[in-house]
DNA sequence: GTGCAATTGACACAACGTCTCATCTGAAAT
DNA sequence: ATTTCAGATGAGACGTTGTGTCAATTGCAC
């Protein structure tokens, strides 16, 4: 029975399209996913996350804390965490694949460089020219890929 | 002396930022790189790709044709002909990253999912918006990414 | 031609991710 | 509550991609 103790947030995801962990849960379950300690203790790792991770980070953290998954579960289940909505997968200033929480959606994000926070923000402007290229390149659109790097304030405040 | 054989194209890369083989070879030495047998080899390789290519498949065309280069050393000059211009690192829709012959200056890619090919387009939406972004959120912007994936009309064609 | 620093490449190593397969377990049926 | 079995796990082998090391080699300036 998803959402029971206190009943937290009720239905769906919050604002920003945030799963809370009982959520992520009840969205796998909705999709005929069993509910495993590894996967509960994924999510929840995951969702914890205030920053961007990589799978090997989530692998290293579940083999010392909650409940010990191997690396396999951990991969398989960030895909699936990936594909339900309550993770995307973007890629960091060096190509690297990393998490974060949140739908990929019209996702777009700003990503510090020193510190590796991905602010995401939902103006797209590949929308407005996707249209005109396409037509120009006889080109069918399937998606797009946009990640702006920098510093953001507070790295460039803590060292100048 | 760069572009002798023929005199193709004169200095300097030709339209749309292609460099010759010659013209490759200049730049390296331009910047105090030596002109050795390899990196000749692995210039010339790289640039007769037609489509994006991956470091690992010139480490494989160096080990049969040319003049056998070694892993370091494709990775090595590689990297060099990236940093001159003649190459962009891009990714492909996977996120592995591939290299396509031209200057990665406000290059944008098509990349198609089934063929492979990126076709380069200078509109730069993003500039347009990085300003704002930048202020809104108090970040500095470096750099950005941005590939649009899908299919070309080729693909499209071949296999509806 | 000589000398030296840049370059090479074989090899070891590391990070990341996939695959297999024997074993285990959630949850549906009873 | 027990049974049952497809779905899930995880240890470990494996593949790919990329980096680091270091003795041997080689461009190129003199």
């Amino acid at each position: 029975m998803p959402g029971s103790t206190t009943d937290r947030q009720n239905a769906g995801p919050g604002k920003a399209g945030a799963y809370s962990v009982p959520q992520a849960l009840a969205a796998m379950a909705d999709r005929g996913f069993r509910l495993t300690a590894p996967r509960r203790a994924i999510a929840t790792a995951a969702l914890r996350q205030e920053r961007p991770f990589t799978a090997e980070q989530l692998v290293a953290d579940a083999a010392t804390g909650d409940g010990e998954s191997g690396r396999s579960t951990v991969y398989r289940t960030l895909e699936i965490l990936a594909a339900l909505g309550v993770l995307s997968r973007i890629l960091d200033a060096s190509g690297r694949p990393v998490y974060v929480a949140g739908a990929p959606v019209h996702r777009h994000h700003l990503v510090c460089d020193a510190c590796g926070t991905a602010l995401p923000f939902n103006v797209c402007p590949v929308a407005d020219i996707a249209d005109a290229l396409a037509r120009e390149n006889d080109f069918e659109v399937r998606g797009h890929l946009l990640e702006i790097f920098g510093t953001c304030g507070d790295c460039r405040t803590e060292s100048p």
